[in-house]
DNA sequence: TTCCTTGCAAAACTTTTGCATTAAA
DNA sequence: TTTAATGCAAAAGTTTTGCAAGGAA
C-alpha cells in the first residue's frame, strides 16, 4: 500500500514490457516509462523532463526524446499531433479518441464504444486504412 | 480562358472575400490568397513562399506566416495538424474530414456527407462541441 | 501625417544529431 | 570486452518577433 511499493509495482510492470518489446531496461528507460505508463495520461516531452528531474533523476533532453520516439517505434506509447506546437505521448495505446478541450489544452480519452461511425468512405485505389484520428474540439459553453 | 482572365477572377474573388472580413488587400496578401484560394488544396507555409518566389513575386518569410496566420483567424483559411512536424493550410473551410496517405504524405479531402456519426459522446459539463477533426490514416495496401 | 504592412535578421521553440563518456550484458 | 545508451552541446527545422523602412489612406 506504501508509494514505494506501488512504483516499484509500476516499475516492474514498465520493465516487463519493454522485456516483451525487445527494449533494454535501462535507468532512464525504467523512469520515463514508470511515469508516463503509471496511469492513462498525455504529457509533452518537456513536462516529462521537467518532472523527471523534480524527482531527482539525471536525465538529459536528448534521451527523453530518443527514449519517447523508441517507446512509440515499439508501440509501448503512442504519439500525438492535436494542435501543431508540441507532440502529446499518450500512454494508452488501445484504440481510442480525444476530446480536445480549446480552453485549457487538455486531453480526455473518448472510448472508442462510444463513437461509432454508420458510414465512412471506402479507402483509395491501393491503400487501406491504418487508423483513425479522431479529435472533437471542445469550447466553453455559450449559453 | 486565358490564365491571365482566370488569375485576374481569382485574384478578385480574394480581394472580395477579404475585404468581407475587413482584410486590407495588400499585394503580397492577394498574391497569397490567389495561390492558396484558387482550387481545394493543402499548402505549407514554405511550399507558398517558394511558389510565390519562383513566380517572381517579392515576399518575406515573416509576412507569409504573418498573412496565413491573419487568414486563418478570420476564418478565410484553415489551419491542420496532421504529422506535427509543420502546418498544413487548407483552402477549404467548408466542414470535411481528411485522409492522409502516410507513404506520400498527401491530404485528401473527404465531404461531410461520406461520413456519418451514429454515435458521439456528450460533451464534457460546461462545454460544447466547436468541431471534428477526422484524419483517416492510409496505408499501402498489404494484399 | 498617421497607421498599417513589409522585409530582414534575430530570437524562440521543439526536436534531432554528433561525439565523447558511461553503463549494461 | 564489446556493444549500446547517455549527456552535452550544437545543429536543424518551423514559427514568431523586434524594428527600421516602405506604402496606403
Amino acid at each position: 500500500m506504501s508509494a514505494s511499493a506501488s512504483s516499484e509495482t509500476v516499475a516492474a510492470r514498465c520493465q516487463q514490457r519493454m522485456a516483451d518489446c525487445g527494449i533494454r531496461p535501462t535507468a532512464q528507460r525504467v523512469r520515463i516509462a514508470s511515469l508516463l505508463l503509471s496511469e492513462p495520461q498525455h504529457l509533452s516531452a518537456e513536462q516529462i523532463l521537467a518532472s523527471l528531474r523534480a524527482s531527482g533523476a539525471r536525465v538529459s533532453k536528448a534521451t527523453v526524446y530518443n527514449t519517447l520516439n523508441l517507446f512509440a517505434s515499439h508501440g509501448l506509447i503512442r504519439q500525438l499531433s492535436v494542435d501543431g506546437t508540441r507532440a502529446w505521448f499518450d500512454s494508452n495505446v488501445d484504440a481510442h479518441y480525444h476530446f480536445h478541450d480549446l480552453a485549457s489544452g487538455a486531453l480526455i480519452d473518448v472510448p472508442v464504444p462510444d463513437v461509432e461511425f454508420s458510414r465512412l468512405p471506402p479507402p483509395p485505389p491501393g491503400t487501406e486504412v491504418d487508423g483513425i484520428d479522431l479529435v472533437i474540439r471542445l469550447r466553453k459553453k455559450a449559453s
